[in-house]
DNA sequence: AACCTGACCTGTAAGC
DNA sequence: TGCTTACAGGTCAGGT
Protein backbone atom coordinates (compact mmCIF):
# COMPACT_ATOMS: atom_id res chain seq x y z
CA UNK A 1 0.00 0.00 0.00
CA UNK A 2 2.55 2.66 0.79
CA UNK A 3 4.88 4.88 -0.95
CA UNK A 4 7.24 6.80 -0.23
CA UNK A 5 5.40 9.61 1.66
CA UNK A 6 3.38 6.90 3.76
CA UNK A 7 6.23 5.17 4.76
CA UNK A 8 7.96 8.12 5.68
CA UNK A 9 5.23 9.18 8.09
CA UNK A 10 5.31 5.85 9.23
CA UNK A 11 9.07 6.44 9.52
CA UNK A 12 8.36 10.01 11.95
CA UNK A 13 5.66 8.04 13.91
CA UNK A 14 8.01 5.29 14.81
CA UNK A 15 10.81 7.14 15.78
CA UNK A 16 9.02 8.59 18.23
CA UNK A 17 7.71 5.91 19.69
CA UNK A 18 9.79 2.94 19.79
CA UNK A 19 13.80 4.58 20.02
CA UNK A 20 15.03 3.63 23.06
CA UNK A 21 13.50 0.49 23.96
CA UNK A 22 14.86 -2.90 24.14
CA UNK A 23 13.63 -6.16 22.60
CA UNK A 24 12.68 -9.27 25.11
CA UNK A 25 10.75 -11.35 23.68
CA UNK A 26 9.26 -11.87 19.58
CA UNK A 27 6.11 -13.66 18.59
CA UNK A 28 6.25 -14.41 14.79
CA UNK A 29 2.45 -15.75 13.59
CA UNK A 30 2.88 -16.01 9.87
CA UNK A 31 6.31 -17.31 9.13
CA UNK A 32 6.05 -16.20 5.36
CA UNK A 33 6.65 -12.50 6.41
CA UNK A 34 10.26 -13.20 7.53
CA UNK A 35 12.87 -13.56 5.02
CA UNK A 36 16.01 -14.09 6.87
CA UNK A 37 17.62 -15.20 8.66
CA UNK A 38 15.66 -18.57 8.93
CA UNK A 39 14.08 -20.31 10.13
CA UNK A 40 12.21 -17.73 12.21
CA UNK A 41 13.61 -19.28 15.66
CA UNK A 42 16.83 -17.73 14.57
CA UNK A 43 15.07 -14.26 13.88
CA UNK A 44 13.51 -14.00 17.42
CA UNK A 45 16.73 -15.31 19.20
CA UNK A 46 18.90 -12.35 17.50
CA UNK A 47 16.38 -9.89 18.46
CA UNK A 48 16.22 -10.62 21.95
CA UNK A 49 18.24 -8.08 24.08
CA UNK A 50 18.92 -5.40 21.41
CA UNK A 51 17.76 -1.40 22.08
CA UNK A 52 16.69 0.26 18.91
CA UNK A 53 18.51 3.14 18.29
CA UNK A 54 17.09 5.05 15.19
CA UNK A 55 14.62 4.88 12.44
CA UNK A 56 15.49 5.38 9.08
CA UNK A 57 13.76 4.90 5.55
CA UNK A 58 14.91 4.46 2.06
CA UNK A 59 13.21 4.70 -0.91
CA UNK A 60 9.66 2.54 0.51
CA UNK A 61 11.83 0.32 2.98
CA UNK A 62 12.03 0.87 6.89
CA UNK A 63 15.14 0.51 8.76
CA UNK A 64 15.57 -0.08 12.30
CA UNK A 65 19.07 0.30 13.46
CA UNK A 66 19.72 -2.09 16.95
CA UNK A 67 22.79 -2.34 19.15
CA UNK A 68 24.31 -4.96 16.34
CA UNK A 69 21.74 -5.76 13.65
CA UNK A 70 19.60 -3.54 11.29
CA UNK A 71 15.68 -4.72 10.86
CA UNK A 72 14.59 -3.99 7.12
CA UNK A 73 11.04 -4.16 6.75
CA UNK A 74 9.08 -3.44 3.52
CA UNK A 75 5.01 -2.82 3.91
CA UNK A 76 4.80 -3.89 0.56
CA UNK A 77 0.17 -3.27 -0.32
CA UNK A 78 -1.28 -3.73 3.31
CA UNK A 79 1.27 -3.73 6.33
CA UNK A 80 1.24 -1.64 9.46
CA UNK A 81 2.71 -0.77 12.68
CA UNK A 82 1.22 0.06 16.07
CA UNK A 83 2.24 0.57 19.56
CA UNK A 84 0.37 -1.04 22.22
CA UNK A 85 0.22 -2.06 25.56
CA UNK A 86 1.15 -6.53 25.92
CA UNK A 87 -2.47 -6.34 27.40
CA UNK A 88 -4.37 -5.38 24.61
CA UNK A 89 -5.73 -8.34 22.56
CA UNK A 90 -4.78 -9.17 19.21
CA UNK A 91 -6.38 -9.05 15.98
CA UNK A 92 -6.58 -11.41 13.52
CA UNK A 93 -3.90 -9.44 11.26
CA UNK A 94 -1.58 -9.55 14.14
CA UNK A 95 1.80 -11.49 12.52
CA UNK A 96 4.72 -10.19 14.12
CA UNK A 97 5.19 -8.87 18.05
CA UNK A 98 7.92 -7.34 19.27
CA UNK A 99 7.82 -7.13 23.13
CA UNK A 100 9.60 -4.78 24.89
CA UNK A 101 11.18 -4.74 28.30
CA UNK A 102 8.84 -1.14 29.55
CA UNK A 103 5.56 -3.59 29.10
CA UNK A 104 4.60 -1.81 25.72
CA UNK A 105 5.13 -4.09 22.01
CA UNK A 106 5.25 -3.06 18.85
CA UNK A 107 2.84 -5.34 16.50
CA UNK A 108 3.03 -5.80 12.67
CA UNK A 109 -0.19 -6.43 11.39
CA UNK A 110 -0.76 -7.06 7.39
CA UNK A 111 -4.08 -8.50 6.12
CA UNK A 112 -2.91 -9.40 2.62
CA UNK A 113 0.47 -11.14 4.46
CA UNK A 114 2.77 -9.31 1.56
CA UNK A 115 5.20 -7.75 3.62
CA UNK A 116 8.54 -9.05 4.34
CA UNK A 117 11.20 -8.35 6.88
CA UNK A 118 15.31 -9.39 7.27
CA UNK A 119 17.68 -8.92 9.42
CA UNK A 120 21.05 -8.14 8.72
CA UNK A 121 23.92 -7.47 10.56
CA UNK A 122 24.83 -3.38 11.01
CA UNK A 123 27.25 -2.21 8.01
CA UNK A 124 26.07 -4.48 5.61
CA UNK A 125 22.64 -3.60 5.22
CA UNK A 126 23.65 -1.52 1.47
CA UNK A 127 24.40 -4.74 0.45
CA UNK A 128 21.21 -6.43 1.04
CA UNK A 129 19.21 -7.54 -2.24
CA UNK A 130 16.33 -5.43 -1.38
CA UNK A 131 18.68 -2.43 -0.86
CA UNK A 132 21.20 -2.67 -3.41
CA UNK A 133 19.27 -1.75 -6.58
CA UNK A 134 17.67 0.91 -5.80
CA UNK A 135 17.54 4.35 -7.38
CA UNK A 136 18.42 7.85 -5.65
CA UNK A 137 16.12 9.55 -3.27
CA UNK A 138 13.84 12.12 -4.96
CA UNK A 139 15.51 15.41 -4.11
CA UNK A 140 17.31 17.61 -6.26
CA UNK A 141 20.59 17.05 -5.03
CA UNK A 142 20.28 12.88 -5.46
CA UNK A 143 17.90 12.72 -8.56
CA UNK A 144 19.65 14.72 -11.42
CA UNK A 145 18.80 15.25 -14.95
CA UNK A 146 22.01 13.21 -16.03
CA UNK A 147 21.16 9.90 -14.71
CA UNK A 148 17.28 9.99 -15.43
CA UNK A 149 18.68 10.98 -19.25
CA UNK A 150 21.00 8.06 -19.19
CA UNK A 151 19.05 5.42 -17.70
CA UNK A 152 15.84 6.80 -19.88
CA UNK A 153 17.71 6.33 -22.98
CA UNK A 154 16.96 3.41 -25.72
CA UNK A 155 14.40 1.74 -23.21
CA UNK A 156 11.22 0.76 -24.73
CA UNK A 157 8.79 0.09 -21.92
CA UNK A 158 5.83 2.40 -20.91
CA UNK A 159 7.43 5.32 -18.71
CA UNK A 160 4.61 4.15 -15.99
CA UNK A 161 5.70 0.99 -15.65
CA UNK A 162 9.57 2.68 -15.22
CA UNK A 163 8.38 4.83 -12.46
CA UNK A 164 7.29 2.17 -10.67
CA UNK A 165 10.42 0.04 -10.82
CA UNK A 166 12.38 1.49 -8.11
CA UNK A 167 16.05 1.89 -10.00
CA UNK A 168 15.15 5.18 -11.43
CA UNK A 169 14.28 6.74 -8.53
CA UNK A 170 12.50 4.95 -5.21
CA UNK A 171 9.79 5.85 -3.69
CA UNK A 172 7.11 5.98 -6.21
CA UNK A 173 4.00 3.81 -5.98
CA UNK A 174 0.97 3.22 -8.52
CA UNK A 175 -0.87 6.80 -6.87
CA UNK A 176 2.39 9.18 -7.39
CA UNK A 177 3.30 7.60 -10.83
CA UNK A 178 -0.02 8.63 -12.29
CA UNK A 179 -0.29 11.86 -10.40
CA UNK A 180 3.80 12.81 -10.99
CA UNK A 181 2.98 12.04 -14.92
CA UNK A 182 -0.05 14.50 -15.07
CA UNK A 183 2.17 17.10 -13.52
CA UNK A 184 4.55 16.66 -16.46
CA UNK A 185 1.89 16.15 -18.85
CA UNK A 186 3.14 13.05 -19.83
CA UNK A 187 1.14 10.19 -21.20
CA UNK A 188 1.44 7.55 -19.81
CA UNK A 189 2.12 4.93 -21.59
CA UNK A 190 5.02 6.58 -23.98
CA UNK A 191 8.67 4.57 -24.17
CA UNK A 192 10.99 5.83 -21.78
CA UNK A 193 13.65 6.47 -23.94
CA UNK A 194 10.96 8.72 -26.07
CA UNK A 195 10.89 11.26 -23.30
CA UNK A 196 12.64 14.88 -25.10
CA UNK A 197 15.09 16.25 -22.54
CA UNK A 198 11.94 18.75 -21.43
CA UNK A 199 9.98 15.92 -20.88
CA UNK A 200 12.57 13.98 -18.40
CA UNK A 201 13.13 17.72 -16.48
CA UNK A 202 9.65 18.37 -16.28
CA UNK A 203 9.14 14.37 -14.69
CA UNK A 204 12.15 14.82 -12.55
CA UNK A 205 10.59 18.19 -10.95
CA UNK A 206 7.00 16.72 -10.98
CA UNK A 207 8.69 13.79 -9.06
CA UNK A 208 9.90 15.52 -6.21
CA UNK A 209 7.51 18.37 -5.79
CA UNK A 210 4.53 15.62 -5.80
CA UNK A 211 6.11 13.08 -3.42
CA UNK A 212 7.32 15.87 -1.16
CA UNK A 213 4.03 17.92 -0.75
CA UNK A 214 2.50 14.10 0.07
CA UNK A 215 4.99 13.92 2.75
CA UNK A 216 4.28 17.02 4.35
CA UNK A 217 0.31 16.13 4.26
CA UNK A 218 1.59 12.53 5.84
CA UNK A 219 0.40 10.70 2.57
CA UNK A 220 -1.97 9.47 1.31
CA UNK A 221 -5.38 7.52 2.73
CA UNK A 222 -7.30 5.99 0.34
CA UNK A 223 -8.54 2.78 1.61
CA UNK A 224 -6.78 2.07 4.81
CA UNK A 225 -3.52 3.57 5.48
CA UNK A 226 -3.00 4.66 8.83
CA UNK A 227 0.84 5.71 10.20
CA UNK A 228 2.47 3.68 13.20
CA UNK A 229 0.09 6.76 15.49
CA UNK A 230 -3.35 5.18 13.64
CA UNK A 231 -3.31 8.69 11.62
CA UNK A 232 -4.66 9.12 8.36
CA UNK A 233 -2.71 10.96 5.57
CA UNK A 234 -4.48 13.86 3.73
CA UNK A 235 -2.88 14.25 0.31
CA UNK A 236 -5.79 12.64 -1.11
CA UNK A 237 -7.83 15.83 -0.85
CA UNK A 238 -5.34 16.87 -3.70
CA UNK A 239 -4.93 14.03 -6.11
CA UNK A 240 -6.08 15.25 -9.60
CA UNK A 241 -6.19 11.77 -11.34
CA UNK A 242 -6.24 8.69 -9.37
CA UNK A 243 -9.13 7.49 -8.16
CA UNK A 244 -10.78 10.31 -10.84
CA UNK A 245 -12.33 8.16 -13.49
CA UNK A 246 -14.79 10.28 -15.49
CA UNK A 247 -14.34 13.42 -13.37
CA UNK A 248 -13.22 16.71 -15.39
CA UNK A 249 -9.49 17.01 -16.18
CA UNK A 250 -8.78 20.04 -13.33
CA UNK A 251 -6.70 21.47 -16.51
CA UNK A 252 -9.00 21.00 -19.42
CA UNK A 253 -11.96 19.60 -17.87
CA UNK A 254 -11.83 16.63 -20.49
CA UNK A 255 -13.03 12.95 -18.68
CA UNK A 256 -10.46 11.68 -16.72
CA UNK A 257 -10.06 7.86 -18.12
CA UNK A 258 -9.00 5.00 -16.67
CA UNK A 259 -6.77 2.17 -18.31
CA UNK A 260 -5.09 -0.74 -17.53
CA UNK A 261 -1.44 -0.39 -18.48
CA UNK A 262 0.97 -3.18 -17.60
CA UNK A 263 -1.30 -5.18 -15.03
CA UNK A 264 -2.09 -1.85 -12.93
CA UNK A 265 -5.07 1.10 -13.26
CA UNK A 266 -4.06 3.93 -14.38
CA UNK A 267 -5.49 7.24 -14.47
CA UNK A 268 -4.63 9.63 -16.68
CA UNK A 269 -6.06 12.97 -19.26
CA UNK A 270 -5.69 11.60 -22.69
CA UNK A 271 -6.49 15.25 -23.73
CA UNK A 272 -3.37 17.02 -21.78
CA UNK A 273 -1.07 14.33 -21.44
CA UNK A 274 0.59 13.51 -24.92
C1' DA B 1 19.56 -7.66 -21.06
C1' DA B 2 14.86 -6.14 -21.24
C1' DC B 3 10.35 -6.98 -20.61
C1' DC B 4 5.94 -9.25 -19.14
C1' DT B 5 3.04 -12.47 -16.49
C1' DG B 6 1.76 -14.95 -12.41
C1' DA B 7 2.20 -15.66 -7.62
C1' DC B 8 1.94 -14.18 -3.06
C1' DC B 9 -2.88 -13.10 0.28
C1' DT B 10 -7.35 -11.25 2.01
C1' DG B 11 -11.13 -8.08 1.97
C1' DT B 12 -14.46 -5.28 -0.33
C1' DA B 13 -17.49 -3.90 -3.84
C1' DA B 14 -19.71 -4.56 -8.10
C1' DG B 15 -22.23 -7.53 -11.28
C1' DC B 16 -25.58 -11.10 -12.05
C1' DT C 1 -29.87 -12.60 -0.67
C1' DG C 2 -26.22 -15.35 -2.42
C1' DC C 3 -22.42 -16.48 -5.63
C1' DT C 4 -18.77 -15.01 -8.66
C1' DT C 5 -15.45 -11.91 -10.34
C1' DA C 6 -12.51 -7.94 -10.38
C1' DC C 7 -9.67 -5.12 -8.05
C1' DA C 8 -6.47 -3.09 -4.38
C1' DG C 9 -0.58 2.32 -2.04
C1' DG C 10 4.19 -3.90 -4.17
C1' DT C 11 7.75 -6.86 -5.53
C1' DC C 12 9.99 -10.97 -7.40
C1' DA C 13 10.76 -15.48 -9.66
C1' DG C 14 10.28 -17.43 -13.87
C1' DG C 15 9.40 -17.38 -18.61
C1' DT C 16 9.96 -15.46 -23.47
Amino acid sequence: MPELPEVESVRRGLEAQVVGKTIQEVQVYWDNIIESPKPVSQFKRRLLGQTIHQVKRRGKLLLFYLDQDVLISHLRMEGKYGLLDQDAPLTKHSHVIFNFRDGTQLRYEDVRKFGRMSLVEKGKEAQHKSLAQLGPEPTFEDLTLEWMLTFLAHKTRAIKSILLDQKLLVGVGNIYADEILFQARIQPDRPGGSLTNEEVEALRQAAIKILQEATLRGGSTVRSYKNSLGQAGTYQDFHQVYGKEGDPCPRCHQPIKKIKLNGRGTHFCPHCQQ
